[in-house]
RNA sequence: GCGGGUGUGGCGGAAUGGUAGACGCGAGGGUCUCAAACACCCUUUCCGCAAGGAGUGUCGGUUCGACUCCGACCACCCGCACCA
């Protein structure tokens, strides 16, 4: 037998026997079970960028405490793993490196297969899937047949960023400055024809539904409310005085109509059909349009950029008064998506429209002035709430005085009377375009032929596979743009309809599309449909949801987007059109970065373990240390956990990221902690192995003590997870680990404190747990056995300390029986010495009494 | 620029409007040891010998009482539709 001092905790045995424990005991497998409730708990799958980071552990681990506690708490739990593995960083690695996207993304599942599964966490391996396997994104080809036909998927014309030098299509990252990533390249807008899907159909149901979901966090509901964008405004036509033919109606949307005798110019989209055509006519239009496409795609280089307009010589007639007329600008503000592409400027209440007038000499007339204020506006637009009464000084409907929400009704009410326009709702959401001009991707199923026109391909023609090589020909990724769309022997086809000779289309799907509706196929991860009607009803919604809060807009509405045309097309049942009951959004694991720049000064990154004291491993370079950020593939500042669990085993590694952090906010990581958290589960093993082997004696007065701590522990801690607070329920695991190293009570007493113990360690550290467990003559598998029962008897506490407050600061403390009424309480109070003194003789002003909680003695 | 969030000891953080700093890290002191490591015990918001005072990013407000609620500001982080 072992003495005391030579047992040690080495997880690297514990670990491995444990998981295979599971693994023969099939504790994770998840099966439809009719008498048991579901509950399905998922977190956002992972890019298999080659090796897994803290991130990742700290979110898998999350999810793992969920799991394994729900399922403890007697549910059929179902907790999957795939690879979200279409992107662009399997086409950099090819350009780069060599190789095939697929050859590299295989590879890196494999590895990070590899690295996960020594978490142990509660995954059910076999549904696994990757979204480049062939029978997932085939199904995805064959929904977006299904969606094709219901109507939600159609082509129009929408801008890229091209790279004139290497022929391509660029995505917003790769433009840096205005330039190309590799070439250095003017990045030029450029109009090609896309595939959409037509989320703007939901646009009203998306935002209504937000309501529903109570277990969202209020803040990714607010800016998915913001992002939708609905608005009430007036859309209506400035006649034009001397506008070229076919442009004699300017149609413009404000949310401000109420301002219309405030306009002082109207404004043009670079891109809108009027600014098309002068640019087609005027050299001078042509140059300003052109130094308008050079700012980029993306909203905030556009809101940032200098905002700067062109004087069309158009003139165009207020619809109040013929004889008014307003100048039409081109201004680079203005985006062709939204509204009509087609604004007027009220400068007195928009700054932006002020800094407008004011750089061009136009007039900014007040419409409205403060109640209590006159002044006219000089350089700071007075932009007051909507909610806000104000008094118009150059109203046209309503009362002078009244609030702008409630003028921009009467001026809907009005202008609609007299004919000019009509209110209309609009929102910011734009139809999600999801073509991208790249290899690795979901083929878009169609095929384009000269008689029969964009054609769906025939679904048991399904999956429209990717090309690995061309006629025995390795794919080659070192030439820029899509090898698609040069590779003839995939290309050419037949017409699914007609049979002539056709193409096939060469755009590939926005990976977007393939984290959509994973968490769908997950429950018949197998099946020859994209779900599976029995499966689905019973496994769906996800229950908890566990992500990254980048992912607040983008994933999550298109996925409720997704869901609804899952519903629409027969693949969802109606119940699941949202498709995240609960939704938990973790903070980012930040790093420093660690830059250094190549021949021509440009940013290199390299990973932290390639550091060492400021300076690259393998070359002494120093390296510059940019602060903190988000751990990303890109900047390279990712942690490598295998080494944390090969030194201190995967229950330190769990139980780290776990504790300290709240799990919603950012964690910087440090190594810090690590070897701190393995010395507490060094401790709690030594103790587990003093226990075990105490006699098991007869009961002394200690147990009672011990017993109540151990039932406040369980009611602690299994709140804690209750709410997420994993960090509070590792500091309550201390806390009793304490009291239960210090007690002075019967063996068997601690024995039963040390099993629930490990109980409530299992979820953060299940292999640990498990070997206490058995140690400590647990049945079964910890995994297995159902979590332990607070005794609310055994919560109450007999006596209660209030502190006395005298006028709102602490000076003193009584204790008294927890049920003392209030009366009893405010003699003991008036009895305590300190309030004596602070009174003087005379007598309280006022005296607060909350039970159990506080005394405040106002003097 | 627009939308959303965060801010508390040396550090990570705790606190249904009711004792600010639970729990952990680090640090200091001690016990054990030939010594070190480990382990264990004590101290640890700041100023002050003490009595006492100050204190939750800044300024102001509501309240008997504010980290918590309200207003203004500052700093940092996330998103901005082709990064995933």
């Amino acid at each position: 037998m072992s003495s005391q001092n030579d047992a040690r905790y080495t997880p690297q045995a514990i670990e491995i026997k444990w998981q295979q424990a599971w693994e023969a005991a099939h504790a994770f497998t998840a099966q439809r079970d009719p008498a048991r409730e579901k509950y399905y708990v998922l977190e956002m799958f992972p890019y298999p960028s080659g090796r897994i980071h803290m991130g990742h552990v700290r979110n898998y681990t999350m999810g793992d405490v969920v799991a394994r506690y729900k399922s403890a708490v007697g549910f059929s739990v179902l907790h999957p793993m795939g690879w979200d593995a279409f992107g662009m960083p399997a086409e950099n690695a090819a350009m780069e490196q060599g190789g095939h996207p697929k050859d590299w993304t295989y590879g890196n599942i494999a590895v990070m297969r590899d690295q996960m599964k020594p978490l142990g966490l509660s995954i059910d391996w076999t549904r696994e899937f990757a979204t480049c396997d062939p029978e997932y994104y085939g199904q995805q080809q064959a929904m977006f047949i299904d969606m094709l036909e219901a109507g939600l998927v159609y082509r129009k014309n929408a801008v890229v960023n091209w790279d004139p030098v290497d022929m391509t299509v660029l995505a917003n990252e790769q433009v840096i400055d205005g330039k190309g990533w590799r070439s250095g390249a003017e990045v030029e807008r450029r109009e090609l024809t896309q595939w959409f899907f037509k989320i703007s159909d939901y646009s009203e149901e998306l935002l209504d539904a937000l309501d529903g979901l109570k277990d969202w966090p209020e803040k990714v509901r607010l800016m998915q409310r913001n992002w939708i964008g609905q608005s009430r405004g007036l859309q209506f036509a400035f006649g034009a005085v001397n506008a070229p033919e076919g442009f004699d109606r300017i149609e413009v949307y404000t949310t401000r109509p109420d301002t219309l005798l405030g306009a002082s110019f109207v404004g043009i989209s670079p891109d809108h059909p009027l600014a098309r055509h002068l640019e087609r006519h005027d050299s001078a239009v042509a140059e300003f349009v052109a130094e308008c496409r050079k700012i980029g795609t993306t909203e905030e280089a556009l809101e940032k950029a200098e905002k700067r307009g062109f004087d069309t010589g158009i003139r165009v007639r207020h619809p109040f008064d013929n004889d008014w007329e307003l100048p039409v600008y081109i201004a680079n503000f203005i985006l062709m998506d939204y509204g009509t592409g087609a604004i007027f400027g009220c400068p007195a209440h928009d700054q932006r429209d002020l800094d407008f007038a004011r750089k061009y000499g136009l007039p900014h007339p007040d419409v409205f002035v403060a109640l209590e204020d006159d002044a006219p506006v000089d350089t700071v637009a007075f932009v007051p709430p909507k909610t806000e009464p104000v008094r118009y000084i150059r109203g046209f409907a309503g009362d002078a005085v009244q609030t702008g929400a409630d003028a921009v009704d009467a001026a809907i009410a009005l202008c609609e009377s007299r004919g000019v326009g009509h209110g209309v709702t609009n929102y910011r959401l734009r139809d999600w375009g999801l073509s991208r001009q790249r290899y690795w991707g979901c083929p878009i199923p169609v095929v384009h032929c000269a008689t029969c026109g964009v054609v769906p391909e025939k679904k048991e023609n399904l999956p429209v596979a990717l090309p690995y090589d061309e006629d025995g020909t390795p794919i080659d990724f070192s030439v820029p743009g899509n090898p698609l769309d040069r590779h003839p022997s995939w290309r050419d086809c037949a017409c699914p309809k007609c049979g002539a000779p056709a193409r096939r289309e060469t755009d590939t799907m926005d990976t977007f599309v393939d984290s959509s509706w994973y968490y769908a196929r997950f429950t018949s991860p197998h099946s020859d449909t994209p779900t599976n009607a029995e499966d689905a009803a019973y496994w769906m919604n996800v229950d908890q949801y566990i992500g990254g809060i980048e992912h607040a807009i983008l994933h999550l509405l298109y996925s409720r987007f997704f869901a609804r045309a899952m519903v629409k097309t027969g693949h969802l049942p109606e119940s699941a059109s949202e498709p995240f009951n609960a939704l938990f959004t973790q903070g980012m694991v930040t790093h420093e970065i660690y830059q250094t720049q190549d021949a021509k000064g440009r940013a290199v990154y390299h990973l932290p373990e390639d550091v060492e004291d400021g300076k690259l491993k393998a070359t002494g370079e120093a390296v510059r240390i940019i602060p903190s950020a988000k751990m990303s593939k890109s900047k390279k500042n990712v942690v490598d956990p295998v080494n944390i669990i090969q030194a201190f085993g995967a229950d330190t590694a769990r139980w780290f990221v776990l504790s300290d952090s709240p799990p919603e906010r950012d964690v910087e990581w440090t190594s810090a902690g690590a070897e701190a958290a393995f010395k507490h589960l060094s401790r709690v093993w030594q103790l587990s192995d003093r226990i075990a082997a105490m006699p098991d004696d007869t009961t002394t007065d200690a147990d009672t003590d011990l017993l109540r701590a151990m039932h406040r522990a369980i009611a602690d801690v299994t709140k804690a997870i209750e709410n997420f607070a994993f960090n509070k329920a590792i500091a309550e695991l201390y806390a009793f680990t304490n009291t239960l190293s210090k007690a002075q009570a019967s063996g068997a007493a601690q024995q039963t404190a040390m099993r629930t113990l490990a109980q409530l360690m299992a979820p953060m550290v299940p292999h640990l747990a498990e070997d206490i467990w058995a140690r400590q003559g647990g049945a079964g598998l910890v995994a297995q056995a159902p979590w332990p029962q607070a005794d609310p008897a055994m919560l109450v506490r007999d006596t209660v300390v209030l502190p006395i407050q005298i006028n709102g600061k602490r000076r003193s403390e009584i204790e008294v029986p927890a049920d003392l009424p209030k009366e009893e309480v405010e003699k003991l109070a008036l009895a305590d010495d300190a309030v004596i003194k602070a009174l003087a003789g005379g007598v309280p002003k006022k005296l607060i009494v909350v039970p159990g909680r506080i005394v405040n003695v106002v003097v």
